[in-house]
RNA sequence: GCGCCCGUAGCUCAGUCGGAUAGAGCAUCAGCCUUCUAAGCUGAGGGUCGUUGGUUCGAUUCCAACCGGGCGCACCA
């Protein structure tokens, strides 16, 4: 097209410097083609020509217009609709085939290196739902950075310093004292779940013994440690059956106990960005672009939040990083501002830091609302929702929506096994084309590679929907990673599964297994006539479905995979 | 009050860089299993893209105002 265009120029035919965007987009009618563009129509103010003269001129400078496309058309106002020769689309199944599980894979990151930074919740109680959702974004951001060419690193802030881990060691200290018949005062905002006992009681199993006559302070120092451990090990035990790995725990506590908040703040002042006022160190944000300026430290001494922050993201920055990626809760959106300042405080463009926020997470059982109410400590875990619709479900759930926007997440569709619950849509459509190598086996029927088959008997237009379909994941795959938007890789995937499961529907892939069974059938040597009826399915044009069937089966796992969700053999 | 996000079918939501007759799922209604997995498929009805202006050959998309909803505006995390 654009070899058309600069044609066109050299010729003088047409006289704009510079072009528009050049866009080829798959038009929505299917005899508006395969491809359509409206270059013509953007170039007409330019041109000063009518749209139609300026796409006949590309027209007839498309070279190779022969061998590309079977009907090249210009429509109503200036659109120029192309559609492109069966042999060009069956050679996408022969790149399928090729790359396999690196089909759509890209290079657009260019080894940049990017921090993924995800769920990072404080280790006070078990993960919530709406950390799941956290996950399934991170994680998936991740694995779509990485597959389109960017070097990522995952990573789990733990915040494991400050009032926060206080309150759990203090109300672990009042469970532990309760149980020996010793009541202290409950902490007047401290943590009321249940696990806080079962904490508590594995204290006194545990380490009672030497805890027996120290005190006060230290037993709720011990208290507090052993939470913090006991919590940590339980939230990484989730995130494990939730199928997330990360490559790297980052501790708030290891920045705060080794100096280096103090440090960074030191260097900060040293450099003007902090003030002292009313006692207090303030962050100069402001001067980045934040509405006003930030307490770092209080009154007291204590650091704040944004103190041991500042000198995290300046570790991510030290660390060599590209990009940083936060998933942040959505009520968290107020922050941005001030991070983004931390990290043109340090010379780099804000946008170096990238916030993807998460939306509530609205659970419903049978369409009724659940009711959480985190404050009495009843809220439903990540666990339980795992433990109750699968890991996959929920995953794919959480992908279903924009992840900054709210999410209705129903636990009795999410378990539901039927067409109306897409995760299994999309993983049926996986485990049925499995399905059809097992029959084919058992048959005896070959299932030749795509580059070793006659892929030009492939001309219906249901066979070449889907290879196009196919032909469009490296574009889905790389919009939803450099847009950090998962949900359309699970809108695309439960596209392609529906048109799969019509395929499947309509046409036969392998031949009836019936010629036999219906011969068998009939004594009287009448044959049922019942069953060719449908389609005439030569060896050859099997061969190519199956073909077809392999590419699909390959874009299928290669999507699921991409979001962390298994893609079944069999279901 | 200020800032950010959102408003698309009865419900939940897609809609990329401004393009053609705005899509999907659910729900409703009517159908499809002697066949490669019915955990599936086919068809029908359903719309003032919150409102009003503006930019444009063309606006669900961009801009402004307004209406309605959510969230945030700590020396909390």
């Amino acid at each position: 097209m654009i070899g058309a265009l600069n044609g066109a120029k050299q010729k003088g035919q047409l006289k704009t410097e510079a072009w528009p965007l050049v866009s080829l987009d798959s038009p929505k009618r299917p005899e508006w083609g395969d491809l359509a563009s409206t270059v013509a129509m953007s170039l007409a103010a330019s041109e000063q020509r009518a749209p139609h003269d300026i796409a006949q001129i590309i027209i007839d400078n498309l070279t190779q217009r022969e061998q590309l496309f079977d009907r090249v058309e210009i429509v109503r106002p200036g659109f120029l609709n192309l559609t492109v020769k069966p042999a060009i689309w069956q050679e996408v199944l022969r790149e399928i085939e090729a790359e396999g599980a690196g089909y759509g894979r890209a290079d657009l990151g260019k080894h940049q290196r990017v921090l993924v930074e995800y769920v990072s919740a404080n280790p006070t109680g078990p993960l919530h739902v709406g950390h799941g959702r956290g996950a399934a974004v991170g994680q998936a951001v991740a694995n779509m950075l990485k597959a389109v060419g960017y070097d990522v690193v995952s990573e789990y802030y733990i915040n494991d310093a400050g009032r926060q881990m206080k309150l759990l060691g203090a109300s672990v200290y009042a469970r532990y004292e309760q149980l020996s018949n010793r009541p202290v005062e409950f902490p007047a905002e401290g943590y009321h779940g249940s696990y806080i006992t079962a904490v508590a009681e594995r204290v006194k199993q545990q380490i009672g013994p030497e805890l027996a006559g120290r005190p006060a302070v230290e037993v709720e120092e011990r208290c507090r440690t052993f939470a913090n451990q006991e919590l940590l090990n339980l939230i990484r035990e989730d995130l494990k059956s939730f199928g997330i790995e990360f490559e790297s725990w980052f501790s708030e506590a290891s920045l705060v106990n080794s100096g280096a908040v103090q440090r960074v703040l030191d260097e900060l002042q040293s450099q003007q960005f902090l003030f002292e006022q009313e006692g207090a160190w303030w962050f100069r944000s402001s001067a980045f672009g934040d509405e006003k300026d930030r307490v770092v430290r209080k009154q007291d001494g204590e650091y704040t939040y944004l103190a041991s922050d500042i000198a995290y993201h300046r570790d991510k920055l030290q660390r060599g990083f590209d990009l940083l990626i936060d998933v942040w809760g959505a009520d968290h959106h107020g922050y941005i501002p001030r991070m983004q300042a931390v990290v043109q405080a340090y010379g780099h463009p804000k946008d170096r830091l990238q916030v993807v926020l998460v939306q509530m997470v609205n659970l419903l059982r049978g369409g009724k609302k659940v009711e959480m109410s985190k404050r009495a400590g009843e809220f439903i875990t990540m666990r339980e929702v795992i433990d109750e619709v699968g890991a996959d479900a929920a995953k794919f759930f959480f992908l279903m929506r924009d992840s900054d926007s709210h999410l209705d997440f129903d636990l009795e569709l999410a378990k539901q096994r039927s067409s109306d619950n897409p995760v299994y849509y999309v993983q049926y459509a996986h485990a049925r084309i499995a399905s059809l190598w097992r029959v084919a086996t058992a048959r005896g029927i070959a299932c030749p590679l795509p580059s070793q088959t006659n892929l030009a008997v492939l001309t219906d237009q249901d066979e070449l929907g889907l290879i196009r379909k196919l032909s469009a994941y490296p574009s889905v795959l790389q919009g939803s990673a450099t847009a950090y938007e998962p949900h359309r890789m699970t809108y695309y995937l439960q596209q392609l599964a529906g048109l799969l499961h019509t395929f499947y529907n309509k046409h036969r892939i392998l031949p009836p297994a019936a010629d036999r069974d219906l011969l068998m059938a009939a004594p009287d040597g009448v044959v049922s006539t019942d069953e060719p009826q449908k389609e005439a399915l030569s060896p050859e044009r099997t061969a190519a479905r199956l073909a077809l069937m392999s590419g699909v089966q390959q874009v299928l796992r290669n999507g699921l995979k991409a979001l962390g969700i298994s893609a079944p053999e069999q279901m």
